[in-house]
Formats: C-alpha cells, sequence, structure tokens
DNA sequence: CCGACGTTTCGGCGCGGGCCGAAGTGTCGT
DNA sequence: ACGACACTTCGGCCCGCGCCGAAACGTCGG
C-alpha cells in the first residue's frame, strides 16, 4: 500500500489538484496558463508540473519555449472521476460568476473525452430507450451496430464503462463508446464549449440530431 | 477540485494507506490490530483511524472497550482498488515470508468482496467461456439466469463491474456478481482463505465443484 | 473493588513540503 | 543583436502534520 499513498500524495495537494481538474477538460495547457489558473508563482508550477510527470498522471510536450501538459491517458481521467465522483463536489460557489459557470457545468461537460452532467445523463437515458446499452451501461450486439453505423471500430479499450457523475450521482457512459459519440457529436456540432472551460451545450442543430437518432 | 485533494490527503500518509490495505480483506479490525499492522503507536493509530471515519472512508462499530472499524462500503474499496490499480504493487517485498506472502496474495485473494489474482482471472475466463458474461465483463441475458440458480438476487447496487487486477492488469468480475459468487464459493467450502490474510485458495473441493459448473 | 487492558487526549518534537522571489537558461520576434 | 517571454533552479521561509510518550478515561474480569 505504499505505492497508493505516494500516488495519493501526488493530488493530497490543492495546486496539483486544480491542475488535475482544468486538464480534466482533454486539452494540454501550458505552464503558465495552469499557474495563473490555480493563482501560483510560475516557479511553483513548474516544480508541481515535474512531480506530476514523474509520478506517471501527466506527459508534456515540448514545442518552442512552451511546456505543453496533458492528462497521460483515459486511465488517468478514470482515476481522477473515481475520486472525484467520492470527494463530491466542491462545496460553495463564490459570487455570481463562480455560480452560473458551475450552473452550466451541472447542465453539460465533457469528462476528459465524454459528455457528463444532465446532458451526460440525458444521452444514457437514450440509448437505454434505444437498447443500444441496457440499465448497467452494457453494450447491447444490436447497439455495436448502432455504433458502428455512427463511425466507430472496435479498439483494445474497453468499449464501454460506467462514470458515476458527480453532480448528478448517476452512473453515464464512458469508456470507448462514450469517447467515440462525444467526438462525432463535435464534429457534427451538435455540441459546443462554453468559452474555455469543460462546459458544453446542446446546439440546435444537435437537438435536432438527437431527435432524429432517437435519442430524444 | 478541492474536495479531490481532500480524499487524497487522507490517503497520501503511508500509516492511514496500510490501514486500508489492510481493511481491504472485508473484516472489521480493531485499533490495536491495526496499530500493530502498521507498526505506530496505539494513540497515533487512534488519530488516524478518527480522521478516515470523518473523511468517510470507514465506518465504526464500538464494542465495550473495542473500536472496530471497517471500510465503509463497496465504493471505498471500488476506490482503493482503481487507486491501487493505478499505483501498481508495492515494489520489494522483504525477506522469504513476504516473497511467499506475495506470491500467494497473487495466486488468489480477496478483493473486498469478490475473488482478483490469478483465481479471479481464471474465474472470470471460465464465465465467459459461459457465456455468463462478455469479454467486458457485461452480464449476458443467459448469465442473469445462470447466476440466479446459484442463489443471486439482483439489487439496487451495479450488477457487475470490472476491476482492474494490480498484479495481472486485467480486469475481472466485481459489482453484485462477484460479491456473491465469492460469497457462494466461502459457504460451500470451495475457497478458503490462508492464515488471516486477504489470500485464498481453491479447495479440492472447490476444483471439482468449478469443473461440475463448467468454469475449469 | 482492583488491576489489566483498549482507547483517547495532549504537549512537544522534527521533518517534509509548498510557497515565493531572484537569478539563470533557452527560444522567439524584431 | 537585442529585448521580451516561457520556463527552471535555487535558497530560504514557514506551516502542517505524523510521530511518540505520559497521563486520563472507560470497560472487563476476577
Amino acid at each position: 500500500m505504499e505505492a497508493l499513498a505516494q500516488v495519493a500524495a501526488l493530488l493530497a495537494d490543492r495546486t496539483r489538484a486544480a491542475f488535475c481538474g482544468a486538464l480534466l477538460d482533454g486539452r494540454a495547457w501550458t505552464a503558465t496558463e495552469l499557474a495563473a489558473h490555480a493563482r501560483v508563482a510560475p516557479s511553483t508550477a513548474s516544480e508541481h508540473l515535474t512531480r506530476l510527470i514523474e509520478g506517471g498522471l501527466l506527459v508534456e510536450h515540448r514545442q518552442g519555449r512552451h511546456r505543453y501538459v496533458a492528462l497521460a491517458g483515459p486511465h488517468v481521467a478514470e482515476l481522477l472521476e473515481t475520486m472525484t465522483a467520492f470527494a463530491g463536489p466542491d462545496s460553495k460557489p463564490r459570487g455570481l460568476r463562480a455560480v452560473s459557470a458551475s450552473e452550466a457545468m451541472a447542465r453539460g461537460r465533457t469528462c476528459y473525452d465524454h459528455l457528463a452532467g444532465k446532458l451526460g445523463i440525458a444521452l444514457k437515458s437514450g440509448l437505454v430507450e434505444l437498447g443500444v446499452v441496457t440499465a448497467d451501461l452494457a453494450i447491447t450486439p444490436s447497439g455495436l451496430i448502432w455504433l458502428k453505423e455512427l463511425g466507430f471500430e472496435p479498439s483494445k479499450r474497453q468499449v464501454s464503462r460506467a462514470c458515476l457523475d458527480w453532480t448528478e450521482r448517476v452512473p453515464h457512459l464512458a469508456g470507448a463508446a462514450g469517447a467515440h459519440l462525444c467526438e462525432v457529436f463535435f464534429e457534427r456540432g451538435w455540441i459546443r464549449r462554453i468559452g474555455t472551460t469543460r462546459a458544453v451545450v446542446l446546439t440546435p442543430a444537435g437537438e435536432q440530431g438527437w431527435r432524429e437518432l432517437g435519442l430524444i
């Protein structure tokens, strides 16, 4: 259990945890961006990033004078999701901006590479309704065909996985299938990010698309 | 991400992590037992236990002058499993006793309420062979009937869940179904604990039972 | 009722680690 | 070539926290 403590220690610091939370949007951030986000000096951020990379949680990608970092993969996102689901949402959003931001996150957001929030729950309900997945979020044989018609190709990665939503406390669809659907929705302009946050909305085109697929 | 850091901090200490690791056997331990296990003074253990309980990871059950503690539920076990799978096994078992103990754990052990190790992998393979679960560890309709014949009754808990094995790096069966099978195997004397550890072995009766069920 | 035992509280010690600013390195744009 | 910029390294500060032992409390057994 020695190793467990070491991984936990990496996430036990509010600044490093804030970095990981920001990176849950699935994009790569520069060191300076993360420093500003967590309100610490660049030198402090640099040291934290080095530790997170050595611990295998993050990967870096140097480009000129920039140091881009990103989550090391879906397995890290799953770890963070599991822990966040256990910990529950942060207690008190302070101020009007923070409140409206957290409401937007609750309506819909990306969870690294798939959809979460009320939007994620709606997607799951639709998929269950269509018989693509069972109530336990296992892909059905007919569901696999349905996914393939949307361009899904099975890989080594687990096709479906339940991810516990930390705002709704209900499992939604993660894994390769969840990631693929999210990708397709972005490509088709059915969902769109709000500003630079993880929050997303269903566009009018998306609403129509979902209706045509029988998701709503 | 504030809340994530707080949960992580609970597990970021080697002593508290050792407590949780010991409690992964699913039983309730007294404060003194845990103190001896982690080689710290009783007073130190007492303070750690209070913190873990306040953090929701453990529950206590006072009985006379004893303070029994146990994991707060399957969700805590899942959290620990996810983190341990990410962290990997502890590096170096020291001495002959430690080596043979870790080999026994690799052969078969309980993961809170279900089977893991090579034994868990064997069980999974058998279940896939029988068509009880898919390769992704989702229960099939016929598999549900098979489980019910073994006394399984669906509840609110998720029926099947993939748990990543930290010795084999392969997912095995957790969730309500995994817990039920483990329980049945213990009742029938098919598996037995080695000493007081989490390690288990398949008994001769168990080998025959598994053969009759078509698991091996 | 008394001693043994499991547990808790408290004071105090020492280490680890998170933070910053200053100075240094490397890269880009002009 | 030069300054601006992103990042890193280092020294130093200080707070948090894990540890223990001593003492107190509660329970059990005789």
